[in-house]
DNA sequence: CCATAACCGAGACGGTACGTCTTGTCTTGCC
DNA sequence: GGCAAGACAAGACGTACCGTCTCGGTTATGG
């Protein structure tokens, strides 16, 4: 039933090797070094799999991201009724993760294909901040009274920091996750 | 005293031409899209020419964001004695400067060569944001009680919150300044 | 059998397109100017077929030499019994051959390559004159009680004489082919 | 006096370094990999003094081979009233003299440029066999009654012979000289 | 139970761009 | 004005990948 008429089934096995490859050589050399051919070579697949499948390289690395569940291991946010408390130990679990290696330079890559191609950056987002962003969404609205357009924007500011410190690669200090926590639960309490 | 020893001076106008054709093709095509030859063909120049005072297409790139000026049309943050609405007005200009074309689609390829080339990160970042950094965590301090330290991670939020919504294709909206300016003023009064 | 294992075959009409591109281009611009990108873009072919077959300019000149047979359109000597007669005709047409236009040029552009590598001297003289100077070699000692190395070094004396003719672009006059097979009959006689 | 008004004299010793390059390059490289750059660089000299005087390769190893007294050393056929004998002689020198390195490596670079450009063809046949053919057909045609064509002939054939030997990478072996020089003083017998 | 059809690894194909080398021209400053 | 030095526009070099197109071979139905 997987498919229409006679002929072969898609191979499992091919398309987990090419997923591995495409993280492996991302690790490695980043996006734009990274070439279908490399990822061929190594996951010991003919190129026309490849295309036959994906198509280029950012739908390879847009698949990759949503496929990887190391990138955003929790996504939920811990409710003990402390905001400040919660929003702290995700934090600090979040910016942990974007720094350490080979994670970080995953990441790099991952904002470099997301700043080249449209489709890798609306799977990059959904995947990695998006299920995280709408329940820290949903926390922070559910403490405040405030716009769901105000706390996006508030979020995207915590977001966006620790994306900021990946591009300039100077990665954020230990108290750093008790001072972003801070800006949200001081920051909204004036609206 | 323009060259050491003998041989033609570098021309200068080879340099602009070639600046500009960078920055033509990256608004047109994006960074990794971008082609030394075709920074050559457009700046009528050969292709020697650009590797023998660049060496890549990274180089070229990191050079040119220091060159641009309009990119950091105004670094200076008003002082009119009130932190909110100072923050406030910058921001709004800022903001608005990232969401217009072709200024949007230039960052973004600037964006994707800091991903991927840390010298452009340096540059881009020194450029960018650097100057308004330095200028904006100072005035921070002048009217709060808060750490280097601490000024600078919530500096960092504001602008990574103007690159995230750039990545993510989502501009921010109308009131979003307000919201960022009123983050600092409300978040910071705690500590 | 056409090929060891997977992968397309070799295209024989790029082959063809090829050899043919490169006599075309080393008539109208001689040896030193042509190019290996002047014969992909005339046989309407990537430059990497090119290289993958024959990996320099050399190799694909010494492969046109042995595959053209219009070069020694008939090597065989006739045999009337009156060997000065043989040679004469046998050397008429030759002669003839060696200064009709576009002949004459392309013998020139090979003598250039024969001169700056030795494979391509290798095949150029194994199909030029090899098989033709067995044939004389053989047919001369056959009348002459001389010794192999007597009767090579003669041919060599004929060959040589038409090549020199080539090179200082004096074409041999119309009674050459006697001059030259009088040379044997009457310079070998002596031994 | 050696210049129309004012201005530097041309320097003698640049003109030398140049050639003396153009030598070594010829024989360390051969003709087509010898450049301009090449030979400015190893005689400590600018290109454009090269341009300045003689414009191409070409030209330069045009002038080269005029230049070049060891190419001919010995242009006189000795005269000792046995032609035989002395054919025989100046054969054998010059027979060596192809042979030896560097000198056979130089040769074939020369004849590749002659090959390729006819204004070194014209040079180099009037300098390497040019005055010796002179006399060569001299001192046949006063010990036979031939044409001068026929003499111009026959003395081509032995030239041919040596740089057909060259170009082959066949060299003459220890009897060539008697062989050729038995051809011309039995192959003209009959005329 | 075997023909048909889609898959697979392999790799040649026409192309584009790479980064390097050389060409012939043109400054530049010293002699 | 000659000269060494060397930047310039142009364009070929040989290599690396692109995305497409065979090849022979391997599963999988479905007639």
């Amino acid at each position: 039933m997987s498919q229409n008429k006679g002929g072969r089934s898609r191979s499992e096995g091919a398309r987990e090797a090419i997923l591995a490859a495409t993280r492996q050589l991302l690790v490695e050399r980043g996006y734009d070094r990274l070439t279908i051919e490399g990822v061929a070579a190594l996951a010991g697949v003919g190129k026309q799999t490849i295309y036959r499948w994906w198509g280029s390289k950012s739908a390879l690395v847009a698949e990759y991201v949503t496929h990887d569940d190391t990138l955003v291991a929790d996504a939920g946010v811990p409710d003990t009724g402390d905001l400040q408390a919660d929003l702290e130990s995700w934090l600090e679990d979040a910016i942990a993760r974007s720094n350490s290696q080979p994670t970080a330079g995953l990441l790099r890559g991952l904002v470099a294909a997301a700043a080249e191609d449209s489709s890798v950056a609306e799977n990059l987002f959904a995947s990695l901040s998006g299920r995280a962003e709408q329940a820290l969404i949903a926390r922070v609205r559910q403490a405040k009274p405030v716009s769901a357009e105000t706390a996006r924007i508030t979020v995207a500011a915590i977001t966006g920091a620790i994306i900021y410190a990946l591009l300039t690669n100077r990665p954020l200090p230990e108290g750093s996750a008790a001072v972003l926590a801070g800006l949200i639960d001081g920051g909204l309490s004036r609206e």
